[in-house]
DNA sequence: TGTATATTACTGACCGCTCAGTCATTTACA
DNA sequence: TGTAAATGACTGAGCGGTCAGTAATATACA
């Protein structure tokens, strides 16, 4: 499942071969049909096994978290990135967003066991902050949406147009960046409270050179 | 060229037969052959000649453009989501990023040609409000690929997985929000000044309903 | 303890289908 | 009638999936 996960992730499931996840893996094509009845339950075990431990993770940050919900936010957004930006998990994304219209079920499993479970959570998020007064108040959807797209767009950047960029990406200043520009999206009246909202600063792996 | 890009874009480019794409153009499969010399020049073809032209719109937006910095993107936003989001075009994002590492001349081309394009022109925008003091100063190469990543992020959604979302995103109220918590993360100072800088209502398809 | 039998894990040659690409033939038309 | 355009039957490589066979290990039994 390993070679799996490394050549779906390179070449993208069609243009992955059996005989060479087999060649990976060390083992004859015949063996992998003696643990996975097709191709495509293959893919299904690899997306599975891979992705489903790690919502959980977030949900129980959720659960544990005493504090305010920007540093929540934050404490999210950083882990998410270690976990799986990070880590050749990161092709998963990226891999399901291409094949997801080909394989139905298959979207429609990682659309229930992680996207709607990674949405809820962030929702919630927003929500405590929201009845908190930390927020102003907006449509707790969109805004979700609008604070997970730029975290996932990143994901799916490292895993295609990266290449092409002269200027590569530095994902903890585009992390920071973006927790900047949405927080002060997010709080309402003066501008200046906002810097007492990061207590989460321990987490993160904070670059010194901090865009201001 | 327009049945070609109707297939790729419905079921990828690996899984669309040049059968089915001759059938639909209404000729048979030699026919194709006396204009592209093979799959992969159909497909540069059909990406070349769908995009190329609508990034040329753009720019003259800026150039033209007299008035603030955010009417300007508000304006560049709607009418990107016109011309492209709401078109078969809007395909065509995703089919790039699915499939440009398995093919990296185009993926190259469709960098140099549409993407870092797309990055210049929207860097401008910003660059020009920080000058003018109506944003606050920021690093513009970040920030400019923090407001690209939700519109095109939209634009994946759509042809990904929103197939599986009960939840159906509208995409004009996912557009405003999205200007409002960017607009308000970018001004510096009080909140209240912002509702001055909407000059370009009357291009935008704005729903009364809008979110606050 | 030595031999026979059963089980388990794996192999790789093979099959059949799919589909990009070809080319001898037909059609359109000036 | 000559030529350019279009056709569609055909080819062959590639690859998902199969299965008869092998080797190693475990079990049965005398």
């Amino acid at each position: 499942m390993a070679a799996a996960l490394d050549l779906f992730v390179e070449r993208g499931y069609a243009a992955t071969r059996l005989d060479d996840v087999a060649a990976r893996a060390g083992v004859s094509k015949g063996t992998l049909y003696l643990y996975f009845s097709s191709k495509e339950e293959l893919f299904k075990a690899v997306i599975r096994s891979g992705i489903v431990p790690l919502i959980e993770r977030g949900e129980r940050l959720f659960e544990e978290h005493k504090g305010t919900a920007a540093g929540l936010l934050r404490e999210i957004v950083f882990s998410w990135w270690e976990s799986v930006g990070n880590t050749k998990l990161g092709g998963i994304p990226k891999l399901m967003f291409s094949e997801c219209r080909n394989f139905p079920e298959i979207g429609k499993f990682y659309y229930d066991e992680v996207i709607s479970r990674g949405h809820r959570l962030m929702q919630s998020v927003l929500e405590t902050g929201m009845k908190s007064g930390e927020f102003r108040s907006m449509d707790a959807n969109y805004a979700m949406r609008l604070i997970l797209a730029p975290m996932v767009f990143l994901l799916l950047w490292r895993h295609s147009f990266d290449f092409c960029d002269s200027k590569h990406i530095d994902a903890d200043r585009y992390l920071e960046q973006h927790l900047d520009m949405i927080i002060n999206g997010l709080m309402p009246r003066s501008r200046e409270q906002n810097n007492s909202t990061q207590p989460a600063k321990v987490i993160s792996m904070e670059k010194k050179g901090r865009i201001r």
